[in-house]
DNA sequence: CTCAGGTCGGTGATATGTCAACAGCGCCGG
DNA sequence: CCGGCGCTGTTGACATATCACCGACCTGAG
């Protein structure tokens, strides 16, 4: 046991600037998001996957790994979309035990819908304020931090299917 | 109105990895956080403000400012907190509309147990990831994205208390 | 075959966060 | 003095996330 090493000032601030741009950005594009087309960020986040998959329809498995969420936060948020009308819950053919989630009409042109205009403020409020060189340097430091945490429960996203815009 | 520019791979994986590092380290933290010492994040991030003020009391207000979160949900916390005997109200002497925060012993000694793991936990799973000229180019790429956000209802941090560790 | 152990998805209870509304108080112009 | 307005904190209803658990199913060793 050795004496707790703390954080100096300089430590600290990038501690704090991590958490609070996070924070920040997340809610400033959450609030666009939902007052321009009354979807939440959690329910863009199920409809990007589905809507960019072969017949819109994914299984719940491989919607769990793309967003990165565990499995019942998954299947809670299905159910509230389902009631709303966005996403149907089919039975998986290959395995008994799975399910599908198939995006609707109306949640296709929900999503058709908020697009642009979340990815238009994902750009001004993110990528614009970096040069291309600064996004790549960026980029290569998180993905950094990334592979060196432990891996959780649920499956972390393979990158098969990117995960939003 | 011209066409929407969507995101390229490369900028999608920036948004991508930009979400997962931060889901990913958080949620790492807050097990380890929550299995050595019992504590939660929230219970953690205000406990820390009061245990390095003056006598250990602040006011709702300046502890809603370091740590950036709405009255509302810094009351539910408290009350929390309040229940299980980490803080106790008071009054607030030069201005009967607000609130004290006072961390009690137990508070106090909750989280003397709880830092050291957190501090070294920060540093295993960011800090030491990156050097410390990576660690100032991360600052700065941040904080120059946290610039350029909205202003939220709620006071953005001053500073003036860093908000964690 | 058949059973053990793992996977998959769903459920209800609980914890936490958000929202709208309110009450009390300070500040300041009239 | 007082009346409007903004600030402060709380509350209850609601939305969302997490946790422990279950039931159904798959798979492979024996």
């Amino acid at each position: 046991m050795t004496e707790t090493r703390w954080l100096d000032a300089r430590e600290a601030h990038l501690w704090q600037s991590y958490r609070a741009s996070y924070r920040e950005l997340l809610a400033a594009l959450e609030t666009r998001l939902t007052s321009n087309s009354g979807l939440s960020g959690a329910d863009y986040a199920l409809l990007h996957p589905l809507s960019t998959s072969d017949c819109g329809v994914l299984r719940t498995r491989d919607l769990g790994k793309s967003v990165g969420w565990e499995r019942s936060r998954l299947s809670h948020q299905v159910s509230r979309m389902e009631k709303r009308g966005l996403v149907t819950r089919e039975e998986c053919e290959s395995d008994a035990r799975g399910s599908m989630v198939r995006i609707t009409e109306l949640g296709r042109k929900a999503i058709e819908a908020a697009a642009p205009d979340h990815v238009e403020a994902v750009r001004s409020y993110l990528l614009d304020r970096l040069t291309r060189e600064e996004q790549d340097v960026l980029t290569a430091l998180l993905d950094r931090v990334l592979d060196g945490l432990p891996a959780r429960d649920l499956c972390r996203g393979d990158g098969s299917i990117p995960s939003d815009c």
